[in-house]
DNA sequence: ACCTGAACACCGTTCAAGT
DNA sequence: ACCTGAACACCGTTCAAGT
């Protein structure tokens, strides 16, 4: 008990020096608070307790949860990007292979960044993918040099990425806000990793098929 | 105004007869209540003041609000099963795409099925998937019958699965709460049936160098 | 401009009580 | 046994007011 301590024995008057609080704070804030809580049981109460502000001090920066949240994911994903390592591998196969496991993986350990980038974003569009993710460009234009038409290219792409999410939304269903129980018993979809590589290899099996005729014996530049 | 109204200005004291209401009957009601209403707003208070009965009535016979939604999804599941069409086709490869076709199309078409179906159930399980989807399972034995060994036969109904899933909670991310526009803007992933028709083709081509070689040429019995 | 405590209308769930 | 109104502890959001 340092001398510093409160004065009441009542709640401290003021918490925070005024100007001590911002977007990014509260921001950095909501994912320290979500690394032991999960994101379905965030509120706005409860994190303005976490940041100790007041809960409009939440809503000076932020208009609504929602957008809250939105933020989140648009953090998350840029670090989802960044966290992509580099691609690896010679034969397209190979290379795309590594990107969808390296996509699953990081996803599948992190369970904030599964919800905030497999469930609550969407797909992106063939644009928005470019612009935003590095490494997603460059796979594309392995393909493409691979012999792949840049459609056929991006239909590959979205096809893996699609089925990458369904294995991910599969394996983490919706929360259940009363979960109580720590663990001990997965609800029933018994996955493992080798059921994931099965999708991706059968998937990349049939663009083997597609990619045309005149591309198929070609060197690695 | 009939004569038979309310004879107070205020609510009628007694809403409904006093056994009317039972689990089977608050089902019927709830999905009545989600034609207009999408689940997520989806309340207890609201639920029962359109069935005409207090909170509790509901409470006797759902224990809680999880309990209900998964009724919910085990009649949308059944009614979907119900709903799957006759399998068609000769070969094998027209078989599985008019299933995932159809799997597709009566989901897309339908966004209650689909949240209760395609969110909240993940995938299922070898023995639940053959034991409460009878199509499914004839399903798997045509594709037995065309050669696969059943262990490939059921990896490749989980990739198109998964495929399917993923694709339809694209179209149908996590619902804003706050959302009173009506429609009119899409979020960004403009998809269309084409876009999933590809995946599905490009998956049954892979599996179709998966085939055994010596179940390449085999007559349909 | 930034931040506060108190309030509003809701939610899921439970209680004590009625029939 | 079935069902009720009233309450509880929460939620997201907003208000009037402070600095």
């Amino acid at each position: 008990m340092p001398p510093s301590a409160n004065t009441g024995s009542k709640r401290p008057r003021s918490r925070r020096a005024r100007g001590s609080i911002n977007a990014p704070g509260i921001l950095a804030g909501v994912f320290e608070f979500c690394r032991d809580t999960p994101v379905d049981q965030l509120s706005m109460p409860r994190l303005a307790a976490y940041l100790d502000v007041g809960v409009t001090s939440i809503y000076w920066y932020f208009k609504s949860k929602r957008e809250l949240l939105d933020a989140m994911a648009e953090e998350a994903l840029v670090s989802f990007y960044e966290s992509m390592p580099a691609l690896r591998g010679d034969a397209w196969e190979d290379v795309l292979r590594e990107f969808f496991k390296n996509f699953y993986a990081l996803l599948a350990v992190d369970d904030l960044k599964c919800d905030l980038i497999a469930r609550r974003i969407g797909s992106l569009t063939y644009q928005e993918t470019i612009t935003s993710w590095p490494r997603a460009a460059e796979l594309l234009a392995g393909l493409r040099d691979a012999g792949f038409p840049s459609s056929l290219a991006w239909h590959a792409f979205f096809t893996l990425s699609t089925y990458t999410r369904g294995f991910l939304l599969t394996e983490r269903p919706a929360e259940d806000p009363a979960a109580a129980v720590p663990a001990a018993a997965q609800p029933s979809g018994v996955t493992v990793p080798e059921d994931f590589e099965f999708g991706i290899t059968n998937i990349i099996l049939g663009l083997r098929t597609l990619l045309p005729e005149d591309a198929r014996d070609r060197d690695v530049a």
